[in-house]
DNA sequence: GTCTATAATTAGATAGAC
DNA sequence: GTCTATCTAATTATAGAC
């Protein structure tokens, strides 16, 4: 693995745990196992550096995503996969942790790759849902959009209990709640 | 009011908006009109402060939550104003934000006063739903537990999409989603 | 209690040698 | 491409005068 693979895979990891402002470009080049001047050589900055990171974490939880929500089965069988995919829970969401971070949401550039990730999620969701209200599998009643918005924050939200407890429990619980609300809906 | 009681606002502002890594001294010395000589006569150092400003908004948080929950009314109807209550969304959760933190979760103590006050803030939403379920107001396989989880994480992870969204947006549509799966269970 | 001086360490980067 | 030297500013304090 060449060097600016080195410092982009090592970013995402940092960017992951500690944030955009928790992560230094002396951590970056330590866990790279590179120096200052090939840094500097291959980015022009921490920013620059931190936006492909980021934009590589996007595309990673896209097809991690993707993969759950396009297998075969029901409408209610794909969002099961979604929520019950494998997770690194107590390292909370890639993404969505970067909503926290004052100096990705000051930043037009760093933040979009963050919205756009989640406006893609919502997208799939709200489109599985409606496959399954086309189907007769949910009433005609349930909004794809707006439980689309619901099942994204329950993922969100239950990442942020997680770490808060140290436990990956309430995030398994607050997504055996949600599901069994939706399965209560089922006719 | 005095400068201990305006470091301890200030500092709860700062680590509300930016969390405790994007938090200095010196800037929550700016915001509070303190020197540095003050600043280091009331408290031991960044860490002491800080614990003060969690505490404190961890008990604004209570009370703000505790007076949506303890309105008369059916579980519903707390369970809603919990929901609805006024929120200055965009910032976020001045308590979950802070299990985003690395710096946080890496000290016990800090992290202390976040996990209870989540803690309670489940206790409190199982009680109203249990109460809901005695009334026979929600079925008796609504486990209570479960379903505090789900709507404590609809509510953190609302803020964390309204934040990536910088609209308020998705927080108002994952609440009235949640409701809505809610309102389905009632008898 | 508050102020100023001082300081060790890190952050974030540039310059130029090799 | 990588390394070392250098640099300015910020971070997180401590010391001692007032």
């Amino acid at each position: 693995m060449d060097t600016a693979e080195r410092l982009i895979r090592s970013t995402q990891e940092l960017l992951w745990e500690r944030g955009y402002v928790g992560t230094s470009p002396k951590a970056i080049q330590q866990h790279a196992q590179a120096g200052q001047g090939s840094m500097y050589h291959h980015f022009a900055g921490k920013s620059e550096l931190a936006l492909a990171a980021i934009r590589r974490n996007a595309e990673e939880l896209r097809a991690e995503a993707e993969s759950a929500l396009s297998r075969p089965g029901t409408a209610h069988e794909k969002i099961s996969a979604y929520l019950h995919r494998e997770r690194a829970i107590l390292r909370g969401c890639r993404i969505g942790g970067l909503a926290q971070d004052p100096d990705i949401l000051a930043s037009a550039e760093l933040r979009q790759p963050v919205t756009e990730t989640l406006d893609w999620l919502h997208a799939r969701l709200t489109a599985v849902l409606a496959e399954g209200v086309t189907h007769g599998e949910f009433p005609a009643d349930l909004d794809p959009a707006t439980t689309a918005t619901t099942i994204s924050a329950v993922v969100q939200g239950g990442y942020v209990l997680a770490r808060a407890a140290g436990s990956e429990a309430p995030f398994t619980q607050a997504v055996e709640g949600v599901e069994k609300l939706l399965l209560s809906k089922q006719l």
